[in-house]
DNA sequence: TTCACGCTGTGATTCGTTTCACAAAGACTA
DNA sequence: TAGTCTTTGTGAAACGAATCACAGCGTGAA
Protein backbone atom coordinates (compact mmCIF):
# COMPACT_ATOMS: atom_id res chain seq x y z
CA UNK A 1 0.00 0.00 0.00
CA UNK A 2 2.59 2.36 0.73
CA UNK A 3 5.71 2.54 -1.47
CA UNK A 4 9.10 2.04 -0.91
CA UNK A 5 10.63 4.98 -2.42
CA UNK A 6 7.88 7.13 -0.60
CA UNK A 7 9.12 6.22 2.87
CA UNK A 8 12.47 7.22 1.37
CA UNK A 9 11.50 10.49 0.52
CA UNK A 10 9.73 11.03 4.00
CA UNK A 11 12.98 9.74 5.54
CA UNK A 12 14.51 12.84 3.12
CA UNK A 13 12.51 15.49 4.04
CA UNK A 14 12.03 14.46 7.61
CA UNK A 15 15.89 15.39 7.97
CA UNK A 16 15.32 18.84 5.58
CA UNK A 17 12.47 19.88 7.85
CA UNK A 18 14.62 19.49 11.27
CA UNK A 19 16.99 21.46 9.54
CA UNK A 20 15.10 24.27 8.90
CA UNK A 21 13.65 24.00 12.37
CA UNK A 22 16.88 24.78 14.12
CA UNK A 23 17.20 27.20 11.47
CA UNK A 24 13.99 29.02 12.71
CA UNK A 25 11.90 28.82 9.77
CA UNK A 26 7.83 28.38 10.43
CA UNK A 27 6.74 27.58 7.45
CA UNK A 28 7.75 25.90 4.28
CA UNK A 29 5.98 25.73 0.61
CA UNK A 30 6.41 22.61 -1.07
CA UNK A 31 8.82 23.55 -4.28
CA UNK A 32 10.91 24.70 -1.37
CA UNK A 33 11.36 21.54 0.56
CA UNK A 34 11.37 19.80 -3.01
CA UNK A 35 14.45 22.00 -4.05
CA UNK A 36 16.11 21.35 -0.73
CA UNK A 37 15.21 17.13 -1.42
CA UNK A 38 16.21 16.69 -4.78
CA UNK A 39 12.68 16.01 -5.87
CA UNK A 40 9.46 17.67 -7.48
CA UNK A 41 7.23 20.11 -5.97
CA UNK A 42 4.34 17.29 -7.02
CA UNK A 43 6.16 14.66 -5.38
CA UNK A 44 6.80 16.30 -1.88
CA UNK A 45 2.59 16.85 -2.26
CA UNK A 46 2.15 13.36 -3.24
CA UNK A 47 4.21 12.15 -0.01
CA UNK A 48 2.94 14.55 2.48
CA UNK A 49 -0.24 13.38 1.13
CA UNK A 50 0.13 9.70 2.66
CA UNK A 51 1.10 11.02 5.79
CA UNK A 52 -2.11 12.68 6.23
CA UNK A 53 -0.93 15.97 7.09
CA UNK A 54 -2.48 19.15 5.50
CA UNK A 55 -0.95 22.40 4.34
CA UNK A 56 -2.19 25.60 3.84
CA UNK A 57 -2.33 26.71 0.37
CA UNK A 58 -1.51 30.76 1.86
CA UNK A 59 1.33 29.59 4.29
CA UNK A 60 1.74 26.05 3.03
CA UNK A 61 3.52 23.60 5.73
CA UNK A 62 3.98 24.16 9.02
CA UNK A 63 7.42 23.00 9.62
CA UNK A 64 7.27 21.16 13.05
CA UNK A 65 4.04 20.35 12.49
CA UNK A 66 4.64 18.74 9.11
CA UNK A 67 7.88 17.09 11.01
CA UNK A 68 6.16 15.47 13.53
CA UNK A 69 3.01 14.26 11.52
CA UNK A 70 6.41 12.43 9.02
CA UNK A 71 7.80 11.30 12.52
CA UNK A 72 4.57 10.06 13.78
CA UNK A 73 3.96 8.17 10.31
CA UNK A 74 7.33 6.72 9.77
CA UNK A 75 8.04 5.63 13.57
CA UNK A 76 4.47 4.73 14.57
CA UNK A 77 5.30 1.45 16.22
CA UNK A 78 7.11 0.82 19.27
CA UNK A 79 10.82 2.17 18.78
CA UNK A 80 13.00 -0.55 16.90
CA UNK A 81 15.92 -2.01 18.45
CA UNK A 82 19.04 -2.59 16.14
CA UNK A 83 22.02 -5.30 15.84
CA UNK A 84 24.71 -5.04 14.04
CA UNK A 85 26.98 -7.75 12.83
CA UNK A 86 30.11 -7.08 12.02
CA UNK A 87 32.44 -4.80 13.83
CA UNK A 88 35.17 -3.50 10.76
CA UNK A 89 35.71 -0.22 9.74
CA UNK A 90 32.04 -0.29 8.26
CA UNK A 91 30.55 -1.43 11.27
CA UNK A 92 32.07 1.14 13.45
CA UNK A 93 31.10 3.90 10.94
CA UNK A 94 28.16 2.92 11.40
CA UNK A 95 28.08 3.00 15.23
CA UNK A 96 29.88 6.25 15.10
CA UNK A 97 26.39 7.70 13.64
CA UNK A 98 24.68 6.81 16.75
CA UNK A 99 24.77 10.68 18.12
CA UNK A 100 22.60 11.59 14.90
CA UNK A 101 20.53 8.61 15.04
CA UNK A 102 16.84 8.63 15.98
CA UNK A 103 16.13 7.51 19.29
CA UNK A 104 13.39 5.61 17.56
CA UNK A 105 16.26 3.06 15.96
CA UNK A 106 18.58 2.83 18.49
CA UNK A 107 21.60 0.46 18.13
CA UNK A 108 21.85 -1.61 20.97
CA UNK A 109 24.09 -4.30 20.57
CA UNK A 110 27.41 -5.30 18.11
CA UNK A 111 28.75 -8.78 17.47
CA UNK A 112 31.64 -10.19 15.78
CA UNK A 113 33.95 -12.89 15.54
CA UNK A 114 37.23 -11.47 16.72
CA UNK A 115 37.78 -11.86 20.49
CA UNK A 116 39.29 -8.63 20.62
CA UNK A 117 36.66 -6.80 19.37
CA UNK A 118 33.85 -7.66 21.76
CA UNK A 119 33.22 -7.03 25.22
CA UNK A 120 33.29 -3.60 25.47
CA UNK A 121 31.12 -0.51 24.42
CA UNK A 122 32.32 1.80 21.29
CA UNK A 123 29.81 4.94 20.91
CA UNK A 124 27.23 3.96 23.62
CA UNK A 125 26.76 0.54 21.91
CA UNK A 126 27.92 -2.69 23.79
CA UNK A 127 30.16 -5.47 22.10
CA UNK A 128 29.12 -9.62 22.21
CA UNK A 129 31.02 -12.11 20.64
CA UNK A 130 29.34 -13.58 17.65
CA UNK A 131 28.46 -16.79 19.96
CA UNK A 132 25.82 -15.04 22.05
CA UNK A 133 23.24 -13.65 18.65
CA UNK A 134 20.93 -15.09 19.36
CA UNK A 135 20.52 -14.60 23.16
CA UNK A 136 20.95 -11.43 23.12
CA UNK A 137 18.65 -10.54 19.65
CA UNK A 138 16.01 -12.27 21.34
CA UNK A 139 16.64 -11.11 25.61
CA UNK A 140 16.41 -7.37 24.29
CA UNK A 141 13.92 -7.42 21.33
CA UNK A 142 15.73 -6.88 18.60
CA UNK A 143 13.90 -6.22 15.18
CA UNK A 144 16.24 -5.27 12.66
CA UNK A 145 19.85 -6.56 11.83
CA UNK A 146 22.53 -5.02 9.94
CA UNK A 147 24.86 -7.00 8.23
CA UNK A 148 28.26 -5.64 7.78
CA UNK A 149 30.32 -9.05 7.49
CA UNK A 150 31.90 -10.31 4.64
CA UNK A 151 29.92 -11.83 1.78
CA UNK A 152 30.98 -15.53 2.72
CA UNK A 153 29.30 -14.89 6.35
CA UNK A 154 26.75 -13.08 5.12
CA UNK A 155 23.70 -15.61 4.45
CA UNK A 156 24.52 -17.70 7.69
CA UNK A 157 24.23 -14.79 9.87
CA UNK A 158 21.02 -13.29 7.90
CA UNK A 159 19.77 -16.95 8.69
CA UNK A 160 20.45 -16.34 12.26
CA UNK A 161 19.32 -13.46 12.86
CA UNK A 162 15.94 -13.81 11.19
CA UNK A 163 15.29 -17.36 13.42
CA UNK A 164 16.22 -15.15 16.28
CA UNK A 165 12.97 -12.88 15.40
CA UNK A 166 14.59 -10.49 13.32
CA UNK A 167 12.55 -8.95 10.26
CA UNK A 168 14.47 -6.12 9.08
CA UNK A 169 17.71 -6.22 7.73
CA UNK A 170 20.13 -3.76 6.11
CA UNK A 171 22.61 -5.72 3.94
CA UNK A 172 26.21 -3.99 3.04
CA UNK A 173 27.44 -7.37 2.19
CA UNK A 174 27.92 -8.06 -1.90
CA UNK A 175 26.37 -10.77 -2.40
CA UNK A 176 22.51 -12.00 -2.42
CA UNK A 177 21.00 -12.58 0.81
CA UNK A 178 17.94 -15.08 0.69
CA UNK A 179 15.40 -13.78 3.60
CA UNK A 180 12.32 -15.74 4.77
CA UNK A 181 8.91 -13.98 3.13
CA UNK A 182 8.04 -11.88 6.45
CA UNK A 183 11.78 -10.52 6.12
CA UNK A 184 11.85 -6.85 4.98
CA UNK A 185 15.68 -7.12 3.11
CA UNK A 186 17.33 -3.18 1.74
CA UNK A 187 20.39 -4.00 -0.14
CA UNK A 188 23.50 -1.74 -0.04
CA UNK A 189 25.75 -2.61 -1.97
CA UNK A 190 28.94 0.01 -2.18
CA UNK A 191 30.60 -1.93 -5.04
CA UNK A 192 27.81 -2.09 -7.21
CA UNK A 193 27.10 1.55 -6.43
CA UNK A 194 30.65 2.50 -7.42
CA UNK A 195 29.94 0.62 -10.94
CA UNK A 196 27.23 2.75 -11.66
CA UNK A 197 28.91 5.92 -10.96
CA UNK A 198 31.90 4.53 -13.20
CA UNK A 199 29.53 3.79 -15.65
CA UNK A 200 27.89 6.71 -15.95
CA UNK A 201 31.33 8.92 -15.55
CA UNK A 202 32.44 6.72 -18.41
CA UNK A 203 29.57 7.95 -20.83
CA UNK A 204 29.96 11.92 -20.04
CA UNK A 205 32.72 14.07 -20.98
CA UNK A 206 33.98 16.52 -18.40
CA UNK A 207 33.25 19.97 -18.65
CA UNK A 208 35.02 22.94 -17.10
CA UNK A 209 33.11 25.93 -17.75
CA UNK A 210 30.58 25.10 -15.62
CA UNK A 211 28.67 27.93 -13.53
CA UNK A 212 29.01 26.85 -9.66
CA UNK B 1 18.64 4.97 -23.63
CA UNK B 2 20.04 2.39 -21.09
CA UNK B 3 18.52 2.01 -17.72
CA UNK B 4 19.93 2.77 -14.55
CA UNK B 5 18.64 -0.57 -12.93
CA UNK B 6 20.15 -2.61 -15.49
CA UNK B 7 23.67 -1.21 -15.27
CA UNK B 8 22.86 -1.89 -11.36
CA UNK B 9 21.67 -5.59 -12.02
CA UNK B 10 24.56 -6.12 -14.85
CA UNK B 11 26.78 -5.50 -12.45
CA UNK B 12 25.44 -7.89 -9.43
CA UNK B 13 25.44 -10.57 -12.30
CA UNK B 14 28.69 -10.22 -13.41
CA UNK B 15 29.92 -10.49 -9.75
CA UNK B 16 27.53 -13.74 -9.36
CA UNK B 17 29.34 -14.93 -12.87
CA UNK B 18 32.98 -14.40 -12.03
CA UNK B 19 31.49 -16.53 -8.61
CA UNK B 20 30.40 -19.24 -10.76
CA UNK B 21 33.71 -18.88 -12.95
CA UNK B 22 35.70 -19.60 -9.77
CA UNK B 23 33.85 -22.45 -9.16
CA UNK B 24 34.28 -24.01 -12.34
CA UNK B 25 30.59 -23.72 -13.85
CA UNK B 26 30.79 -23.31 -17.48
CA UNK B 27 27.12 -22.74 -18.69
CA UNK B 28 23.70 -20.90 -16.83
CA UNK B 29 20.43 -20.41 -17.47
CA UNK B 30 18.84 -17.20 -17.32
CA UNK B 31 16.61 -18.43 -13.94
CA UNK B 32 19.75 -19.82 -12.30
CA UNK B 33 21.49 -16.65 -12.78
CA UNK B 34 18.24 -14.74 -11.46
CA UNK B 35 17.67 -17.01 -8.63
CA UNK B 36 21.61 -16.07 -7.42
CA UNK B 37 20.89 -12.15 -7.86
CA UNK B 38 17.77 -11.77 -6.50
CA UNK B 39 15.43 -10.78 -9.44
CA UNK B 40 13.25 -12.86 -11.99
CA UNK B 41 14.17 -15.07 -15.48
CA UNK B 42 13.04 -12.75 -17.43
CA UNK B 43 14.61 -9.68 -15.59
CA UNK B 44 18.21 -11.47 -16.49
CA UNK B 45 17.34 -11.99 -20.72
CA UNK B 46 16.31 -8.33 -20.64
CA UNK B 47 19.45 -7.01 -19.20
CA UNK B 48 21.84 -9.56 -21.19
CA UNK B 49 20.04 -8.33 -23.92
CA UNK B 50 21.08 -4.91 -23.52
CA UNK B 51 24.62 -6.08 -23.75
CA UNK B 52 24.23 -7.64 -27.10
CA UNK B 53 25.04 -11.03 -25.78
CA UNK B 54 23.33 -13.83 -27.38
CA UNK B 55 22.98 -17.44 -25.28
CA UNK B 56 21.60 -20.74 -26.90
CA UNK B 57 18.19 -22.09 -26.06
CA UNK B 58 20.06 -25.39 -25.19
CA UNK B 59 23.09 -24.50 -23.32
CA UNK B 60 22.13 -21.18 -21.43
CA UNK B 61 24.81 -19.15 -21.42
CA UNK B 62 28.17 -19.20 -21.40
CA UNK B 63 29.36 -18.19 -18.70
CA UNK B 64 32.62 -16.51 -19.21
CA UNK B 65 31.97 -15.26 -22.57
CA UNK B 66 28.32 -13.42 -20.62
CA UNK B 67 30.91 -12.23 -18.13
CA UNK B 68 33.13 -10.80 -20.45
CA UNK B 69 30.13 -9.25 -22.18
CA UNK B 70 29.38 -7.65 -19.62
CA UNK B 71 32.40 -5.97 -18.44
CA UNK B 72 32.95 -4.83 -21.75
CA UNK B 73 29.67 -3.36 -21.43
CA UNK B 74 29.94 -1.59 -18.06
CA UNK B 75 33.74 -0.69 -18.70
CA UNK B 76 33.72 -0.27 -22.37
CA UNK B 77 35.69 3.34 -21.64
CA UNK B 78 38.94 3.94 -20.33
CA UNK B 79 39.71 3.07 -16.65
CA UNK B 80 37.85 5.76 -14.64
CA UNK B 81 40.22 7.11 -11.70
CA UNK B 82 38.23 7.38 -8.54
CA UNK B 83 39.05 10.02 -5.75
CA UNK B 84 38.14 9.53 -2.33
CA UNK B 85 37.02 12.38 -0.02
CA UNK B 86 36.93 11.69 4.16
CA UNK B 87 39.16 9.48 5.55
CA UNK B 88 36.67 8.05 8.42
CA UNK B 89 35.39 4.74 9.22
CA UNK B 90 33.80 5.09 6.33
CA UNK B 91 36.43 6.28 4.11
CA UNK B 92 38.95 3.61 5.30
CA UNK B 93 36.25 1.07 5.17
CA UNK B 94 36.08 2.06 0.98
CA UNK B 95 39.31 1.65 0.59
CA UNK B 96 39.65 -1.73 2.50
CA UNK B 97 37.67 -3.31 -0.63
CA UNK B 98 40.51 -2.30 -3.07
CA UNK B 99 42.01 -5.92 -3.36
CA UNK B 100 38.07 -7.08 -4.59
CA UNK B 101 38.18 -4.07 -7.04
CA UNK B 102 37.68 -4.04 -10.28
CA UNK B 103 41.03 -2.55 -11.69
CA UNK B 104 39.41 -0.84 -14.20
CA UNK B 105 37.73 1.57 -11.44
CA UNK B 106 40.92 2.25 -9.39
CA UNK B 107 40.89 4.24 -6.24
CA UNK B 108 44.31 6.71 -6.63
CA UNK B 109 43.68 9.25 -4.09
CA UNK B 110 42.13 10.24 -0.59
CA UNK B 111 41.84 13.53 0.70
CA UNK B 112 41.57 14.49 4.35
CA UNK B 113 41.73 17.56 6.31
CA UNK B 114 43.36 16.34 9.44
CA UNK B 115 46.91 16.38 8.95
CA UNK B 116 47.34 13.46 11.25
CA UNK B 117 45.46 10.92 8.35
CA UNK B 118 47.43 12.61 5.38
CA UNK B 119 50.97 11.78 3.62
CA UNK B 120 50.86 8.12 3.69
CA UNK B 121 49.49 5.05 1.77
CA UNK B 122 46.44 3.19 3.05
CA UNK B 123 45.50 -0.11 1.30
CA UNK B 124 47.54 1.08 -1.85
CA UNK B 125 45.54 4.65 -1.97
CA UNK B 126 47.83 8.12 -1.35
CA UNK B 127 46.54 10.34 0.80
CA UNK B 128 46.35 13.94 0.61
CA UNK B 129 45.49 17.09 2.28
CA UNK B 130 41.97 17.99 0.98
CA UNK B 131 44.43 21.71 -0.41
CA UNK B 132 45.48 19.65 -2.55
CA UNK B 133 42.27 18.43 -4.68
CA UNK B 134 41.99 20.06 -7.27
CA UNK B 135 45.45 19.44 -8.11
CA UNK B 136 45.52 15.95 -7.65
CA UNK B 137 42.16 15.36 -9.36
CA UNK B 138 43.57 17.18 -12.55
CA UNK B 139 46.80 15.92 -12.85
CA UNK B 140 45.71 12.44 -12.12
CA UNK B 141 42.79 12.74 -14.75
CA UNK B 142 40.18 11.61 -11.94
CA UNK B 143 36.47 11.36 -13.14
CA UNK B 144 34.75 9.54 -10.14
CA UNK B 145 34.58 10.98 -6.93
CA UNK B 146 33.47 9.56 -3.01
CA UNK B 147 32.05 11.89 -0.50
CA UNK B 148 32.73 10.40 2.88
CA UNK B 149 33.00 13.51 4.50
CA UNK B 150 30.57 15.37 6.95
CA UNK B 151 27.19 17.29 5.72
CA UNK B 152 28.29 20.19 6.13
CA UNK B 153 31.32 19.96 4.01
CA UNK B 154 29.20 17.87 1.39
CA UNK B 155 28.25 20.47 -0.88
CA UNK B 156 31.02 22.34 -1.09
CA UNK B 157 33.53 19.31 -1.21
CA UNK B 158 30.87 18.02 -4.12
CA UNK B 159 31.47 21.93 -6.00
CA UNK B 160 35.21 21.37 -5.95
CA UNK B 161 35.30 18.16 -7.39
CA UNK B 162 33.14 18.97 -10.13
CA UNK B 163 35.00 22.10 -11.44
CA UNK B 164 38.25 19.81 -10.91
CA UNK B 165 36.47 17.98 -14.20
CA UNK B 166 34.58 15.15 -11.67
CA UNK B 167 31.40 14.04 -13.57
CA UNK B 168 30.75 11.04 -11.31
CA UNK B 169 29.93 10.85 -7.43
CA UNK B 170 29.12 8.82 -5.01
CA UNK B 171 27.62 10.34 -1.97
CA UNK B 172 27.50 9.00 1.45
CA UNK B 173 26.34 11.87 3.38
CA UNK B 174 23.10 12.25 4.67
CA UNK B 175 22.12 15.50 2.80
CA UNK B 176 20.92 16.38 -0.79
CA UNK B 177 24.44 17.81 -2.66
CA UNK B 178 23.62 19.97 -6.14
CA UNK B 179 25.64 19.44 -9.33
CA UNK B 180 25.55 20.54 -12.59
CA UNK B 181 23.43 18.50 -15.38
CA UNK B 182 26.39 16.90 -16.78
CA UNK B 183 27.53 15.06 -13.67
CA UNK B 184 25.83 11.90 -12.66
CA UNK B 185 25.27 11.23 -8.79
CA UNK B 186 24.31 8.36 -6.77
CA UNK B 187 23.38 8.86 -2.99
CA UNK B 188 23.94 5.94 -0.46
CA UNK B 189 22.08 7.66 2.27
CA UNK B 190 22.60 4.95 5.19
CA UNK B 191 20.72 6.42 7.94
CA UNK B 192 17.40 7.00 5.42
CA UNK B 193 18.10 3.65 5.03
CA UNK B 194 17.81 2.17 8.22
CA UNK B 195 15.09 4.58 9.03
CA UNK B 196 13.67 2.68 5.94
CA UNK B 197 14.07 -0.86 6.76
CA UNK B 198 12.65 -0.28 10.62
CA UNK B 199 9.84 1.29 8.80
CA UNK B 200 9.00 -1.83 6.87
CA UNK B 201 10.30 -3.83 10.57
CA UNK B 202 7.80 -1.99 12.04
CA UNK B 203 5.15 -3.44 10.19
CA UNK B 204 5.89 -6.89 10.50
CA UNK B 205 5.57 -9.24 13.17
CA UNK B 206 8.29 -11.91 14.14
CA UNK B 207 7.58 -15.73 13.02
CA UNK B 208 9.57 -17.82 14.52
CA UNK B 209 8.17 -20.91 13.14
CA UNK B 210 9.77 -20.44 9.24
CA UNK B 211 11.91 -22.90 7.85
CA UNK B 212 14.94 -22.04 7.12
C1' DT C 1 -17.34 43.64 -2.20
C1' DT C 2 -14.93 41.85 -5.97
C1' DC C 3 -10.91 40.37 -8.17
C1' DA C 4 -6.37 38.43 -8.83
C1' DC C 5 -2.87 35.67 -7.00
C1' DG C 6 -0.24 31.60 -5.38
C1' DC C 7 -0.43 27.46 -3.25
C1' DT C 8 -2.44 22.89 -1.86
C1' DG C 9 -4.81 18.43 -2.78
C1' DT C 10 -5.84 15.19 -6.10
C1' DG C 11 -8.03 12.95 -10.45
C1' DA C 12 -6.19 11.94 -14.80
C1' DT C 13 -2.40 11.14 -17.67
C1' DT C 14 2.07 9.92 -19.07
C1' DC C 15 6.18 7.55 -18.65
C1' DG C 16 9.35 3.84 -17.61
C1' DT C 17 9.92 -0.76 -16.07
C1' DT C 18 8.66 -5.43 -15.29
C1' DT C 19 6.23 -9.37 -16.50
C1' DC C 20 3.81 -12.30 -19.66
C1' DA C 21 3.57 -15.32 -23.30
C1' DC C 22 4.97 -17.36 -27.36
C1' DA C 23 7.74 -18.19 -31.74
C1' DA C 24 12.21 -20.06 -32.89
C1' DA C 25 15.90 -23.24 -32.25
C1' DG C 26 19.09 -26.93 -30.79
C1' DA C 27 19.39 -31.52 -28.69
C1' DC C 28 17.85 -35.86 -27.52
C1' DT C 29 14.71 -39.95 -28.28
C1' DA C 30 12.49 -43.40 -30.78
C1' DT D 1 12.85 -38.49 -39.72
C1' DA D 2 9.43 -36.78 -36.72
C1' DG D 3 8.25 -35.49 -32.18
C1' DT D 4 9.10 -33.64 -27.62
C1' DC D 5 11.49 -30.89 -24.32
C1' DT D 6 13.73 -26.87 -22.47
C1' DT D 7 15.37 -22.55 -23.07
C1' DT D 8 16.31 -18.06 -25.39
C1' DG D 9 14.84 -13.52 -27.45
C1' DT D 10 11.37 -10.26 -27.72
C1' DG D 11 6.72 -7.98 -28.96
C1' DA D 12 2.91 -6.87 -26.26
C1' DA D 13 0.48 -6.23 -22.01
C1' DA D 14 0.31 -5.01 -17.24
C1' DC D 15 1.83 -2.51 -13.59
C1' DG D 16 3.57 1.21 -10.70
C1' DA D 17 5.25 5.65 -10.06
C1' DA D 18 6.05 10.48 -11.48
C1' DT D 19 4.06 14.32 -13.60
C1' DC D 20 0.47 17.22 -15.21
C1' DA D 21 -3.19 20.20 -14.67
C1' DC D 22 -6.81 22.23 -12.49
C1' DA D 23 -10.54 22.98 -8.88
C1' DG D 24 -10.75 24.94 -4.42
C1' DC D 25 -9.39 28.14 -1.08
C1' DG D 26 -7.64 31.91 1.85
C1' DT D 27 -5.42 36.35 1.48
C1' DG D 28 -4.61 40.94 0.31
C1' DA D 29 -5.47 44.75 -2.77
C1' DA D 30 -8.63 47.96 -4.88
Amino acid sequence: MISDKTVARLSVYRRVLLDMQDAGQAHVFSHELAARSGCTAAQVRRDVMATGYTGSPVRGYDVTALAGSISEFLFHSEAQKVALVGIGNLGRALMAFSPRRNPRIPLVAAFDNDPAKVNRVIHGCRCYPVQQLEEVVESEGIRVGILAVPSAAAQDTARRLCRAGVVGLLNFAPTHVWVPPHVYIENLDLSMALEKVAFFAGLRAPQKEISL
